[in-house]
DNA sequence: AAAAGACTGTCGCCTAAGCGACAATGTAAA
DNA sequence: TTTACATTGTCGCTTAGGCGACAGTCTTTT
């Protein structure tokens, strides 16, 4: 169901790699395709989830709406990110929005397909878990950041994370792009696309990055990090 | 190693309970004591986690401490509830401190043993999928509740998890008691004592709650519940 | 019972940051 | 090229809430 290119792309993906070979191969045949124009939806929060996604390419957005119709981005998955195993787990609804950010192809399976194939390798359970263990670290670290950092430390370790998902081959010292306009930032750090500006521009005074039309170059990376307490 | 009476303890928190009887039974013979007397610490951040927790009875406080000295509390543990199982997933370090608020008794699974039982019921992986999950799931309602609700919107939904914690066989009509100093609470909120004062008074204006020391008397939990959009 | 310590109630000051407004700039579409 | 639209840069106003200070109240210890 999968080109061959995009079962490179699976393979490549850290978490499927921990797996052994032999399941890899099951779930590789068991991958059905997606395709979604950009700005198009796939779940909504409480909808019932249909199976276990990757991104193969473009983003993925995961946000949340409050009641007053405010958005929190809490994060854009790239290629090679997994995501919906929760609700296969506790059959629950979707914990958040998820939007094609751009013209997407997703790899999924659907949740029969999910299931019948934990119980044929049940010593996969273990690699679900850490996926579940990464997630949920992920989770707390947002928690604490949220609680801890002032904005301008949550701001920098925004374009960290997000830095990250682009370049996985950049070195310390490359330039690295982040494609996303102060809105959208201001979004992800529950914060105003005014004070954003107003951050940016500190650090750009600071000579930590260089900001552009929807486009923010970074230039010092390890300053970045410095100023968040980037840990690892 | 437990008595009688604590393995009835564990025997009734649902997680368990969920369990088939042959797992229970092994995972009973595994479990050892531990007793702790009030304010001491049994993980700081970072640490190896030895084992998984149970709590058989008191109070575990589960907290961050960045790093001007401010301490975040995201949880006060009370018997029933489980803990450490992310650690021995992926075998990282503790997410959390993890103190005793009150004296207190836990049951124990050494990391060892712990594995070992799960490579011999490995259809029981599916059960720590879904403990996993339901942290997850109140990770991720902690930041959506950070991020949307105002201040005393946050303080009334603290104060309704809170009464949650004690009174399981509460009515909705009963009176509940939380026994929290205002200071505490600030930290649950990452809010200060002084504000949550205030916004306490006001609650207690409504008719929601009366304060006292170190103790609070729920008088309205539905519009509490009410007040944060509690769901379920 | 007295003294010490923990907790609560209430000021008032001060800063961070949200928000409306609007001009300036960049980009895509006709 | 012109027009429309999206995004950025920068005001200034306004408010929420942190924090020091200190008095009042409850509890525990000796």
């Amino acid at each position: 169901m999968l080109s061959e290119k995009q079962q490179q792309v699976v393979k490549a993906t850290p978490w499927f790699a921990s797996l052994s070979q032999d399941v890899q191969a099951d779930f590789l045949c068991a991958l059905k395709l997606i395709e979604l124009k950009r700005g198009s939806n796939l779940y909504r929060k409480g909808d019932q989830g249909l199976g276990f996604h990757c991104v193969l390419s473009g983003r993925v957005a995961i946000s949340n709406v409050d009641q007053c119709g405010k958005k929190l981005l809490l994060a854009q998955l790239e290629s090679g990110s997994w995501f919906g195993e929760i609700s296969m787990f506790d059959g629950k609804g979707r914990t958040h929005d998820t939007d094609a950010d751009t013209d997407l192809a997703l790899a999924f399976i659907r949740r029969d397909d999910f299931h019948h194939l934990l119980k044929q390798h049940p010593s996969s359970y273990l690699y679900f878990a850490q996926l579940l263990c990464q997630k949920i670290r992920s989770a707390f670290s947002y928690i604490d950041t949220y609680s801890t950092l002032t904005l301008k430390q949550q701001l920098a370790k925004r374009l960290v994370l997000l830095s990250n998902n682009f370049g996985q081959q950049q070195t310390e010292h490359a330039n690295i792009e982040v494609s996303a306009s102060q809105e959208s930032l201001a979004m992800m750090i529950s914060s105003s696309r005014q004070t954003v500006n107003k951050l940016l521009k500190e650090l750009e005074g600071q000579r930590l990055l260089k900001t552009m039309y929807r486009k923010i170059t970074i230039l010092d990376l390890a300053a970045l990090k410095d100023l968040c307490d980037w840990q690892e």
